[in-house]
DNA sequence: TTGCGTGCAAAGGTTTTGCATGGCA
DNA sequence: TGCCATGCAAAACCTTTGCACGCAA
């Protein structure tokens, strides 16, 4: 994981753009191969998956499966918080599709016990915690 | 939830006993058709997926969507309580694909904090701990 | 007898893969 | 030039659905 790409391509370009002009939404690849081929420059659905798969090794984009049986969602995260810096983990309400972020030291604490007690490096990047958050449960009830 | 069947059918029975045998196992639907082919009592693959979404349904089973592109898997969770009942939470190595099944205090207390502090009802068959597991890490050293 | 459960086959939708071509360095 | 990335089509995959038949109550 974070591996850098090699080559610097076209696509990957505007791929990776779009997605930084919709911060919290959700795009699936789908979204994507949509969005191309009306801007008139379309994006072969097989380069979708392979370039998102990429950003998501690199930790530049999040990849989020809200629904087992629906398509996965991807999102912008920024490229600051890569290396070391502070570690940030992610809620996701799966109902609304909010994404609550995670600083408190219990999180970490939780790392740290995977690693002492059970001998798991936890990665702050790719883990999701999936709940419904205080709003949807209110709105449920 | 929690509707009780209306047909008692052989499939039925067969299926349920089946997932009771195996405990702490993650079963999917895939494993179930070709247990009961082998067996010399096929089941037709919609019957398995139609019993299992009721047995989840009814509360007897639990349903784990460990990653969006891997089948669902199912374990039995006991007839008394199915309320509340003991979680489990797992780990998924993103080198060697081992899922590793977590009952400890650490990871309920996790959950307790979420809910507490951040109004986030944690779901336990959707989240997974990623990260790299104990013999992958020896082996990359 | 009533109508739910079953099974087969086919559809549905998402993601992956093979392979020839094109583009980055 | 040497690879990697792309794109098309097809495959792979899990799951759901339509419909006729069978079986539980």
């Amino acid at each position: 994981m974070t591996m850098k790409p090699k080559y610097k391509t076209k696509q990957r370009e505007i791929l990776l753009s779009y997605l930084k002009q919709t911060p919290g939404k959700h795009i699936t690849a789908g979204d994507v191969c949509e969005y191309f081929k009306e801007q008139g420059t379309p994006i072969g659905q097989a380069t979708v998956y392979r370039q998102l798969e990429s950003l998501v090794d690199e930790g530049l984009v999040n990849k989020y499966s809200i629904d087992a049986n629906s398509p996965a969602c991807f999102e912008f995260m920024g490229e600051e918080t890569h290396e070391g810096k502070e570690v940030c983990f992610h809620a996701k309400c799966e109902e609304c599709g909010k994404l609550i972020h995670l600083h408190c030291e219990e999180i970490l604490h939780i790392r740290d016990h995977l690693f002492a007690d059970h001998g798991f490096m936890l990665d702050s990047k790719r883990t999701v915690f999936y709940g419904i958050c205080e709003e949807c449960r209110a709105a449920k009830a």
